[in-house]
DNA sequence: CACCGAGCCGAAAATATCTTTCATACGTGA
DNA sequence: TCACGTATGAAAGATATTTTCGGCTCGGTG
């Protein structure tokens, strides 16, 4: 086997020094292009790997686009009490080359605002809502959600993803927990096409499978944290032994990255005590995993197509009158 | 065992209207113009007290906001084959103080002119579409599924389920193919703050188990068509063993129905060849799923919160960096 | 036809803004 | 408690923007 080794994972136990990438404008972890309006659902995407000082700049300018539009980077610092320096970091996380970029965005953010007049109920779910308002906060926010991936979504990648995908001998895929049911939400809809995937809840028997792939073969990981061991292993696997990778995450800078050729980033809205986080991960990578699965089904349509009908007549027959 | 009979069939159903309004990032298609016409415009109104050199500047900057947002002063004298000082004047006499203003206010038309193009996503998903409309009328279908199953969705018949979820003994939930997993990712949750839920794919061994219900414990049955067969025989069971039954389905007026005491509606978007019907589908039985689970909750709370704390404490602990 | 003045224009200096570097302080795990 | 790695801000360094200033063209005039 060949011991495929992903170059671009940075810093790994390295000196740390300067990320002057290789080849001029290589720069940061993941960003072919700086975000348009994806900017807030990318703040709660990020936050989870940002210091305390860079979480204040980012709330900032989560909170108020317009205003800090406004500002110069040492404005921003001073409001947000911390440095330029730290303003900077941020915008780079944020996936900007500079402070410089990232205003420019949030001026198009703000325009967008003032003109779509977001409406914005933020409010929590609290232990005495009533049921309506229980049912109209979850929609919202899981509309929401929706809204954040798609814009978050890198359709580069994706479509690479896709390409992949229909072109694979055969399609594995590792989740556990709640991304369990997504991988075989996933599954249920590759087979229905014609595609051979399977879906793995079980880490021991999907590493057994895992060293069965080859290139040609796709290997996807659907993980919220980034660091689920359990998934993370089965796809270091697969990558190892040329299969291509993708990796469904939230957390784009996760350990899991490290062995996926292809990343979808799915959103992370925030959660509160009575809406875990698992409910809105799980409406996001659902998204994604539709996304993937419409567009292999576009990819293979000659393929795709009486499978489909077939399956929808075969599950006609079961509807007793 | 009593043999319990339905003696209204038929009744139950929500409104079922569609939803009006949504919140969303949808985004007016095209509403009055707001801000964008307001710089073509100045630029025409002020072009005759315009010299030469300006006039191609303001000209460029009317013709291509975008592009000239992401030039520097240089770049932008350069493409007008002036020199610095003239866009600055040109800046001033559009009535920016500089021309860094000038520049943010691009950006804003920019990103203005960007979200106002509506990609025609009334229209199916074609088997040419680019992956990006791919993804935006996937995400813009699902957000308009929420939407119309938020608004048809019975509170009545919502709370009434909730209360007999949270005082139930024991909660068995049947549901086979997409909704199988709507089935377990609902048995997760309910699990995971305390309750006791089981989810049945297998039908037989739904039936076997739904034999063991009796007064006080719930079956819900999770079915799109709501003539699945294979979920309405155990909740048949269920029900005339004196459980309260519960019928999530797409056809308030189908068999299942027959058989439940609380009938809660999903929504069904229109389907294409592209787009199962299993897709929204799950979508808005989620939806329902993730109401029914919040409001159990909310019901539990002394039970759910610690327990939700927990399972809260056990994911971030797989966080760290 | 030559001269003159007014205002346009751009090169380069001056300033503001952004970026990078580096030493320090903080928190964390052994 | 100590040692290590990391986060952080001050200040130096690099860019971008603004201002200054002198040359230039153009239209009018003797």
């Amino acid at each position: 086997m060949t011991q495929r080794v992903k170059e671009s994972f940075g810093s790994g136990g390295g000196s740390g020094s300067a990320g002057a990438g290789s080849g001029g404008a290589g720069s940061g972890p993941s960003g072919p292009p700086p975000a348009p309006a994806a900017l807030a659902a990318k703040v709660r995407t990020l936050a989870p790997s940002m210091t305390r000082s860079m979480q204040r700049v980012a709330e900032a300018v989560a909170n108020d686009p317009a205003g800090c539009a406004a500002l110069t980077v040492t404005g921003l610092a001073e409001l947000t009490g911390t440095s330029e320096a730290t303003v900077v970091r941020t915008a780079r996380l944020l996936g900007y080359p500079g402070y410089r970029d990232l205003r420019l965005a949030l001026a198009g953010l703000a325009a967008q605002q003032q003109s779509g007049r977001a409406p914005a109920i933020t409010t929590d779910i609290a232990v005495d809502d009533p049921i309506a308002d229980v049912v109209a906060k979850l929609a919202y926010d899981e509309q929401q959600t929706l809204a954040d991936t798609a814009a978050g979504l890198d359709t580069v990648q994706l479509g690479a993803a896709v390409s992949a995908a229909a072109a694979a001998r055969r399609i594995d895929v590792y989740g556990v927990g709640a991304s369990g049911l997504v991988a075989q939400d996933l599954t249920q809809k590759l087979l229905r096409i014609g595609l051979i995937a399977h879906a793995h809840s079980d880490p021991h028997l999907a590493v057994t499978n895992a060293v069965q792939l080859r290139a040609g073969d796709v290997a996807i990981a659907i993980t919220h944290s980034g660091s689920t061991g359990d998934v993370i292993e089965p796809l270091r696997v697969a990558f190892e032994h040329g299969a291509t990778t993708v990796a469904i995450t939230g957390r784009p800078d996760g350990p899991v990255t490290q062995y996926a050729d292809h990343i979808l980033t799915t959103s992370t809205a925030r959660e509160s005590e009575l809406r875990p986080a698992a409910m809105s991960s799980r409406t996001s990578q659902l998204l994604v995993v539709d996304c993937l699965f419409v567009g292999v089904a576009q990819r293979t349509y000659e393929m795709a197509a009486p499978a489909l009908a077939a399956s929808y007549e075969a599950l006609a027959h079961r509807h007793r009158r």
